[in-house]
RNA sequence: UGGGGCGUCGCCAAGUUGGCAAGGCACAGGAUUUUGGUUCCUGCAUUCGGAGGUUCGAGUCCUCCCGCCUCAGCCA
């Protein structure tokens, strides 16, 4: 029994789940020990050849969460080291990402290529020091002199070339005066390593390539471990936080800066990559999606990337929410969407306008309704927000219901529409149902109801109880709406597996996207605009495309079903 | 008989200087409910990859073993 020391910490507010993890204890050592002046400096360093995904939001979350956590800044910085890949589209796509995820850079946002001129100083200062020479060997050759795993390598004939002809050529490297793969630069450290990356690693190779920012500037481009912790240093970052196949660069990271003068140096700290079920992550995996049309671009809203979730309708206070739900360690793991999901609910809960669409409609006849009347009823938007008001909805003779919501004949616990039986119509009345029709191919083609005028709203206060409640749409108010119902890309959990054979296409899942196109919505709906967020009652979350939706042609964007424990029951 | 990591409930994940296993998701019951939604109760690891050892006491320390991930780009 623990005493009253529960600080009022809500546990309501969607950025407050945020777990103990082994980075903020070393940052906490690290402060304790007055490391840095006591500052936290995070940063998030993508490379422009790609759109950022999920696992990219956890990198994002984490860095940016830190920097607010600790009262430190967090800056956006492109990595922009290899000009043949990476384009401005890109880095215009992530700035977009990044802000709508909710974070901030302030004026901090930085390129890689702004430090080319202090990163060759850099590399003189190393070449004069007798710590990196120019090498003839080309890429094979290289490869050979390498060794292997478990073999040593040997050193190349041009690791003792003296500092002034190093000097020399590597200066001609940056003129241009070799073409490509003719040379590169390596930093002379140690072949026999059992870390490959300790190997006389490569730190310059010559590109005659124009870059989307330098130009033609440049003949020669830094390679990632060269140029990484330069632009940490120059930043003055203190926690350059990576992901796991970085941490045996660490080594490298870490030789770099104390092999320098006077630089700042950042403390390198690695944590696994999200992994989720029923997707992939890969950029070339998802690069694969794209080019091979199976899905209808990087932001279709079944692909896990952060422009994909966006147009899904995905709030970003849910992604939020979930990356710091899912903890930050070292461990390889794999998170169930199911753990996404909820968190998208959960916020969607809170804050979506309740709304009445029937997405697979069966004609409904009130006979004992006049012919002629319409009324409207009063309907509260959100029963868990009082502050979210109420709207007005057309009642009248003819309505729309979900097919599913009638059977002929009830099965056990099924308490929705039966002959005879009474169930009530959210906001509406009680009815019961007196007859129905079919076509000779047996399909119900219109349901008989009578109403009891008594229990306008919805209610009786004769004690009488109904067990069902249905959405309805008034048939001749209904706005015609088309509506995209998606589900896991892939039916596999982990279509990733490196240990299964199987191309990972063969495992898409076939009813991702099932559109519907004759759905019935409440008239209201007709001033919708595109990325708004709705719940369907009893149906799910739903959100206006971003790109189809017209006035003409409404479509909406199933976002996350709602959690369906009949439909659980019926399973089993 | 190369290097670097990781292994706590079905899935994530906390576990201060060893003191006797948080929380979330999922799942299972039950209550409330004008959404079979929400909310609310309740249950859910005598056990921490395994085996030994140190100790009054070990998920936490030591030893050995097993499993998984990762590195041989002039990619990041």
């Amino acid at each position: 029994m623990s005493a009253g020391k529960n600080t009022a910490a809500p546990t309501g507010g969607n950025d407050s789940h945020k777990p103990s993890n082994f980075i903020k204890n070393i940052i906490d050592e690290d402060l304790k020990n007055g490391k840095n002046d006591s500052r936290v400096h995070t940063r998030f360093p993508p490379e422009p050849n790609g759109y950022l995904h999920i696992g990219h939001a956890k990198s994002i979350c984490l860095n940016f969460g830190l920097a607010q956590e600790y009262n430190g800044l967090c800056n956006l910085r492109f990595d922009d080291t290899n000009p043949v890949k990476e384009e401005d589209e890109y880095v215009n796509a992530i700035i977009e990402d990044v802000k709508w995820l909710g974070f901030d850079w302030q004026e901090r946002l930085y390129f890689a290529s702004d430090y080319f001129e202090k990163m060759y100083e850099f590399a003189i200062e190393l070449i004069k020091k007798g710590k990196a020479y120019v090498e003839d060997l080309n890429a094979e050759e290289i490869r050979q002199y390498r060794g292997t795993l478990t073999k040593p390598g040997k050193a190349s004939p041009s690791r003792n070339r003296n500092i002034a002809e190093n000097l020399d050529l590597f200066e001609r490297m940056r003129k241009g005066e070799f073409p490509d793969g003719a040379k590169v630069l390596r930093a002379k450290i140690d072949m026999s390593s059992g870390n490959m990356n300790m190997r006389d690693p490569v730190m310059y190779r010559i590109l005659h390539a124009s870059h989307h920012r330098t130009g033609d500037k440049w003949a020669i481009y830094p390679m990632y471990d060269w140029a990484h912790g330069l632009e940490d240093s120059i930043e003055s970052i203190t926690h350059s936080i990576c992901t796991l196949e970085f941490e045996d660069h660490r080594p490298l990271y870490d030789w770099f800066l104390d092999n320098l003068e006077d630089v700042h140096h950042p403390r390198q700290i690695e944590f696994a990559r999200l992994n989720l079920t029923y997707t992939v992550m890969s950029k070339r995996k998802l690069l694969r999606l794209v080019a091979e049309k199976h899905v209808s671009g990087w932001d279709d809203p079944r692909m896990p990337t952060i422009a994909g979730m966006r147009r899904r309708g995905i709030p970003p206070a849910a992604i939020r929410d979930f990356c710091n739900r899912i903890g930050v360690a070292k461990a390889d793991s794999m998170v169930d969407r199911a753990m996404f999901d909820s968190c998208i609910r959960e916020e969607l809960n809170k804050k979506a306008q309740r709304v009445m669409v029937v997405l697979d409609p069966v004609k409904v006849v009130i006979t004992n309704y006049p012919e002629d009347k319409v009324e409207d009823l009063p309907a509260e938007n959100n029963p868990e927000d009082e502050n979210a008001g109420s709207r007005m909805l057309p009642f009248s003779r003819e309505i729309y219901i979900e097919r599913e919501d009638f059977r002929e004949e009830a099965p056990k616990k099924f308490f929705r529409m039966v002959p005879g039986r009474e169930v009530r119509l959210k906001h509406a009345y009680y009815v019961k149902c007196t007859d129905f029709v079919k076509d000779e191919t047996g399909e119900i083609t219109e349901i008989h109801y009578e109403y009891d005028p008594a229990t306008r709203g919805g209610w009786s206060d004769d004690g009488r109880k109904v067990k069902g409640t249905l959405h309805w749409v008034s048939a001749m108010h209904a706005l015609d709406i088309e509506v995209r119902l998606y589900d896991h890309l892939f039916s596999k959990e982990n279509p990733d597996d490196s240990r299964d054979e199987t191309d990972f296409i063969e495992y898409l899942n076939p009813k991702s996207l099932v559109a519907l196109k004759n759905c019935k919505a409440e008239p209201g709906l007709r001033e919708c605009k595109q990325g708004e967020r709705f719940q369907f009652l009893r149906k799910g979350y739903f959100c206006s495309d971003n790109l189809d939706f017209t006035a003409g042609k409404p479509v909406f964007n199933r976002i996350v079903a709602l959690r369906d424990t009949w439909k659980k029951m019926q399973q089993k």
